[in-house]
RNA sequence: GCCUCCGUAGCUUAAUGGAUAAAGCAGGACUCUUCUAAGGUCUUGAUGUAGGUUCGAUUCCUGCCGGAGGCACCA
């Protein structure tokens, strides 16, 4: 595989002749006043958002004027004179515009190579190396045995899938991993419900009795004991029957939600580690204070708070847990990188927890990457498995196909997960969102099932054509989606080095618009002398669009 | 009270310290005898507030106002 493509050439060869004209400048300047700040600012080479400002464009004039001591469009004249006499031939021309900005127009032929290009490389158009020899853990998800998948679950599967897949685009070994809390009270709970005979949804049901039922209660707190230390073989049996079934029923959803999981982590292993590190260093990093052990965060920064690792009864918390599930992950695949997703709600506990990793193991938390993603929220509040107000996936998967089936339409589970995970990932990570059903369920405009159509009619175009498209053929007129095509691989690097899948939704939204307007405006199928070319253009956004979601983690059909 | 995050069009969101702040929905006007109209074209409309840093601030800093989350044995 040829990881190199046109555009990232053409990038560095623009580069260097800026970095060229610059050094010329600098040449014949005296030098800088002792003790003044040199304010360096970063020259960059990207593409500009606008296309009618060209097609790559430099800050370079705006970021050196001040150390030239000239004004930026002084330093702009300078250099486009330099490149102006050297640029190469892909290059048509190049423009000043605004207060100094240099802006590249390519020739046509350059959007031509890189049509060919892409349906060359078809799967692999977009990957790049930048993470090469990362190995990179994603933890995500981290449901509950006993209790339902729910909709919040689908925020960190969402997110959490397509910053692995990120990593993979981009050259990192990779590993999902899962988290699973498959001890503690909520089990009891459930179990308790299981011995009493309920089999639908056990948790709810003894969650609500334990709350209203103090002898309810207690026997649940025995009952939990008994899980925890396995002495009783009748409890066992129902534990290990429902804790079985639990995790094949997530299984199965993480199928249709598109999930694969490589390594797999529960409590009930990484407790014992956890509680073992932090019993090694009380008195120098952990603190006994009221009978349990804690640690003064505030001590090392002002804005952290004192946590508890280890309870009075002498359990471990979810904090030391958490110390264990960092070892026990690097145990089984030594990672350079190891990314958390979770939910905002325990953002500053995280802090606490990293600033005590920093202690026990330093070099796994400077691998340890937090990413805290907001709420999917209802608009009577957060969604909640403990209070029993939930919509689990299933629900809201089935209402998503019976709004599209009103609609007249063919429902299916790849369009509802694909209306799910497009309003995820439309937006940035770490805010809130709040979930509106209406609009996750419309069909028209900025979603998922947008995307997916425009792939079914390219393909069913594709296929009613008959024949390949030709990259060489002629062309008269250029089509903004040739311009946005070639970008692909720029984005998926920038988005897999900030966290920011929402770089390639808004991308791939704003590619199909641009390839409908395309599609409407011109008779691609025909025998006119243009028709190779255009259904070049389309095989090459076939290709983009099915990258791109794949990335995502949404799904497509071959037709609507 | 303290800590963290967040305030952009009527609504949901985008914008790498840069150019005329970008989309979708909703509202208004068009568009199928032509490859899937779940589409396309045009149009109305916004940076909470007061300062600061900067050639340039939605973006960085400070105050205020408003919202969300967290602050000792749940996860």
């Amino acid at each position: 595989m040829r990881l190199g493509y046109y555009g990232a050439t053409m990038k560095a060869v623009i580069e260097k002749l800026v970095r060229e004209a610059l050094g010329i400048i600098s040449k014949g300047m005296q030098k800088p006043v002792e003790g003044e700040r040199p304010h360096r600012e970063e020259i960059v080479i990207e593409h500009p958002t606008d296309l009618s400002n060209g097609d790559y464009t430099t800050n370079a004039a705006l970021a050196t004027a001040r150390q030239f001591r000239m004004a930026p469009l002084e330093v702009a004249h300078l250099l486009k004179d330099y490149i102006d006499l050297h640029k190469p031939d892909a290059v048509e021309r190049v423009e000043i515009a605004g207060p100094g900005f240099i802006n590249f127009y390519l020739q046509k032929d350059f959007f031509k190579k890189s049509i060919g290009e892409i349906i060359e490389k078809d799967g692999d158009f977009g990957k790049s190396a930048i993470f090469a020899g990362e190995k990179v853990i994603v933890e995500h998800t981290d449901p509950n045995p006993f209790k339902k998948l729910h909709i919040g679950h689908l925020m960190p599967m969402t997110i959490g899938t397509s910053i692995a897949n990120l990593f993979r685009w981009n050259g990192a070994e990779v590993k999902e991993a899962v988290y699973q809390g498959d001890v503690g009270l909520h089990v009891a709970k459930a179990v308790w419900a299981m011995q009493k005979g309920i089999t639908e949804d056990p948790y709810v049901y003894g969650n609500k009795t334990y709350d209203e039922d103090a002898g309810a209660k207690q026997e649940i707190i025995e009952l939990n004991k008994k899980i925890y230390e396995r002495t009783d073989a009748e409890i066992n049996k129902l534990y290990d029957a429902g804790r079985k079934a639990s995790l094949e029923y997530f299984e199965t959803m993480y199928k249709i939600l598109g999930t694969k999981f490589d390594l797999y982590f529960f409590e009930s292993d990484t407790a014992k580690i956890g509680e073992r590190v932090v019993r090694d260093h009380v008195g120098e990093i952990f603190q006994k204070s009221d009978g349990a052990i804690v640690f003064h965060a505030e001590e090392y920064d002002p804005s952290l708070h004192t946590r508890v690792f280890i309870n009075s009864e002498g359990l471990p918390t979810y904090e030391a847990k958490e110390l264990g599930l960092a070892k026990a992950k690097f145990q089984k695949y030594a990672y350079t990188k190891s990314v958390v997703v979770t939910g905002n709600e325990i953002r500053e506990y995280f802090r606490v927890l990293l600033a005590a990793m920093k202690f026990i193991y330093p070099d796994l938390r400077d691998m340890t990457k937090h990413l805290p993603h907001g709420m999917l929220r209802l608009p009577s509040g957060k969604m909640s498995s403990r209070t029993g107000d939930v919509i689990s996936i299933e629900e809201i998967m089935s209402d998503i196909k019976k709004a599209v089936e009103e609609k007249g339409n063919t429902a299916t589970d790849e369009i509802a997960v694909a209306a799910l995970k497009y309003m995820i990932l439309k937006s940035s990570i770490g805010g809130d969102i709040v979930f509106d059903f209406e609009k996750s369920v419309s069909t028209e405009g900025d979603s998922g099932v947008y995307l997916q159509y425009a792939y079914a009619r390219t393909n069913s175009l594709l296929e009613k054509a008959g024949k390949k498209g030709d990259a060489h053929a002629e062309r008269s007129e250029m089509h903004e989606v040739e311009k946005l095509l070639y970008r692909f691989p720029d984005i998926v690097e920038r988005a897999g080095r900030e966290y920011a899948p929402h770089y390639i939704t808004t991308y791939l939204t704003e590619l199909a618009a641009s390839f409908n307007n395309f599609y409407a405006h011109e008779q691609v199928i025909g025998d006119g002398p243009e028709s190779a070319y255009r259904l070049a253009i389309a095989e090459a956004f076939k290709i983009v669009l099915k990258n791109g979601l794949s990335i995502l983690g949404i799904p497509t059909q071959e037709r609507m």
